[in-house]
RNA sequence: AGACUCGUUGUGUAAUGGUAGCACAGCAGAUUUUGGUUCUGUUAGUUGGGGUUCAAAUCCCUACGGGUCUGCCA
């Protein structure tokens, strides 16, 4: 039987209750004011897949009414993820697109008594307002008349006033429970910026509140979802829908719980300090749970909608384990990644046996999950390096690798046996000293029988290229970084999130392309960075082998 | 302090009055030319207290705990 959520019967419910199936629509509104994040994913997979589920679809609209924090770049990033994350939208809408209808309906409330101009500033409209415990107070202006109104409401659209000068309000009430419904703003004044679309046209610009519902409204939204944060404004979205003419459908908001990753903070206003304070290289930095960052450290869209679909939908705080993630990344890296052999910490193994002109090309299968098998060649020669923890000079209890008198395989290769060690001055073991098993080649069947309990991957010194890796680790040392509020998540920096490194690959790294995902054997998972050239290869490491 | 809301193994998430299941993580074993993968087994849970009922994670009461809300942000 297969999960469904809450959100799932909710409308399966209203569908049995007779609500049409055919006007079922669903949104996702980012704000363009930075780069869509694995939260975003969430909320994008939950509307696409039930528009599928029910044969219907998601219009993209950018909720832009506040042109101090939005910018057309971050529009672009964003359509730039949906697209890449695998969805499609059915149309693309702009909140600002409505504004001249939102003027309409403030208007109609205005003349229904049901809003007011306020002269007030900012700061004594938040005294009155008081807090969840008093009533607040009526502000001075309330009961003006409605024909004032309208007049200064028409005075603040063309431009007589400043920011700041004065607000519209919904005139509710001032004693409720609920902030939100103490006579909220409306209409705020903003000339200082203009804004990316509307240019000048607007000085005056809705709130999100005023602006949200009656944009689903417009747009015949069926059922506007959200996160959890949003649910205290719910009593405001139904009276503003109430107060506007009401023609038609009125869509419904429900709520879910907002994704939160262990050792990540998912919010687009912090993650853009992170980026302003240069404590990330941007927004698509590897260690940013941004889609833009996860693509560069190699994710798949796969693997995060997959990540996405585990977790599930529900009303109650969430800390998901970032293990989840890792799970998902590594299962579909494992089915599709090219297998390959680096060396990070070399140590050199000479084969005295092996002449030492001889270079073999072996062949390589590229990936056993694959089920059409392809090859590469791998050159084989006297010199090798392997890493420097897979040997240990004496034999030690559950160490399976290579040590004095004991045999293991190289992968794709031949037997080894290793006999000596050459220290350098300082007592460091510089080389080993081995012989090979010449009937052992891979594959061949010849020595097949042995019973040899380790494969080692290994590079040929003569053959190798030095790559560049980038190594990343968790952004925040503390598992949530959010535990203090108040943006003191910057204390939890982990300065350790990132190092880079050379390593030694074998040649066929060298064709590498952006798209190519790797497995390096026995070590992890790893892509071809934007900034790599023939030159410098440079790789990111997505994630550990397990 | 109030309004709203949420409490199911370590982490998520199912079970809508009738066998508490699934995934991840953990542990153990098998397989393996990657200490990977795969396969098998296994540990561990309904916040506490009361009530209704033949039967409660589910309904009611209550206590406790978490979250959101005092922007002219979204």
């Amino acid at each position: 039987m297969k999960k469904i959520n809450f959100l799932e019967k909710i409308i399966k419910k209203d569908l049995e209750l007779g609500f049409p199936i055919k006007k079922l629509l669903f949104r996702f509104p980012p704000e363009p004011n930075g780069y869509l994040h694995i939260g975003h994913a969430k909320s994008i997979y939950l509307n696409f897949k039930l528009a599928k589920k029910y044969k219907t679809s998601v219009i993209l609209r950018f909720d832009d009414t506040n042109p101090i924090e939005e910018e057309k770049k971050f529009i672009d990033s964003i359509k730039i993820d949906i697209c890449w994350l695998g969805f499609k939208c059915k149309k693309e809408t702009y909140a600002s697109n409505y504004f001249y209808k939102l003027y309409y309906f403030a208007k109609h409330i205005i003349k229904n008594g049901k809003a007011y101009v306020d002269d007030q500033k900012k700061k004594k409209i938040q005294e009155q307002r008081k807090n969840t415990f008093e009533y607040g107070i009526d502000s001075p202006y309330r009961n003006r008349s409605i024909k004032e109104n309208i007049f200064l409401f028409k005075k603040m659209k063309n431009g007589y006033f400043y920011d700041g000068d004065c607000v519209l309000r919904a005139k509710i009430d001032m004693k409720s429970p609920n902030m939100n419904l103490r006579d909220p703003i409306m209409y705020r004044i903003i000339k200082k910026k203009l804004h990316y679309r509307t240019n000048n046209k607007w000085c005056i610009y809705p709130t999100y509140d005023w602006t949200h519902g009656q944009s689903d409204y417009i747009e015949n939204i069926s059922h506007s979802l959200c996160s959890f944060e949003f649910e205290n404004h719910k009593p405001l979205y139904n009276w503003y829908l109430n107060n506007i003419k009401k023609k038609k459908l009125i869509p419904k908001q429900y709520e879910f719980s907002r994704l939160n990753l262990n050792y990540n903070i998912l919010s687009k206003r912090k993650l853009q300090i992170l980026v302003k304070k240069n404590i990330v290289n941007g927004w698509d930095d590897p260690r940013m749970p941004t889609i833009s960052g996860l693509r560069r450290r190699g994710y798949t869209p796969e693997s995060i909608n997959n990540f996405i679909k585990n977790i599930g939908i529900s009303k109650r705080i969430n800390n998901i384990d970032i293990s989840l993630l890792e799970f998902s990344i590594r299962k579909h890296l494992n089915k599709i990644s090219s297998r390959v052999m680096v060396v990070f910490n070399p140590i050199l193994i000479i084969i005295e046996n092996y002449p030492s002109d001889k270079v073999e090309w072996l062949n390589s299968e590229n990936n056993p999950e694959d089920i059409k098998k392809t090859y590469r060649k791998i050159p084989f020669s006297k010199y090798l390096y392997i890493e420097n923890n897979d040997f240990m000079e004496k034999i030690k209890k559950n160490f399976f690798r290579l040590s004095l008198g004991k045999e293991v395989r190289l992968k794709n290769a031949y037997i080894l046996k290793a006999h000596n060690v050459y220290r350098n001055l300082d007592g460091n073991i510089k080389s080993i000293y081995c012989t090979y098993d010449k009937n052992s080649l891979s594959k061949t069947g010849t020595s097949s029988k042995r019973k040899i309990k380790s494969t080692l991957h290994w590079v040929s010194k003569k053959f190798f290229i030095k790559i560049r890796i980038n190594i990343y680790k968790n952004i925040f040392i503390e598992k949530n970084p959010d535990i203090l509020k108040n943006n003191n998540f910057i204390n939890f920096i982990n300065n350790d999130s990132f190092k880079t490194k050379i390593a030694y690959a074998e040649p066929a790294l060298r064709t590498a392309t952006i798209k190519n995902k790797f497995q390096f054997q026995r070590i992890g998972y790893f892509c071809l960075d934007k900034k790599s050239n023939n030159k410098n290869l440079l790789f990111n490491k997505t994630i550990n082998i397990k």
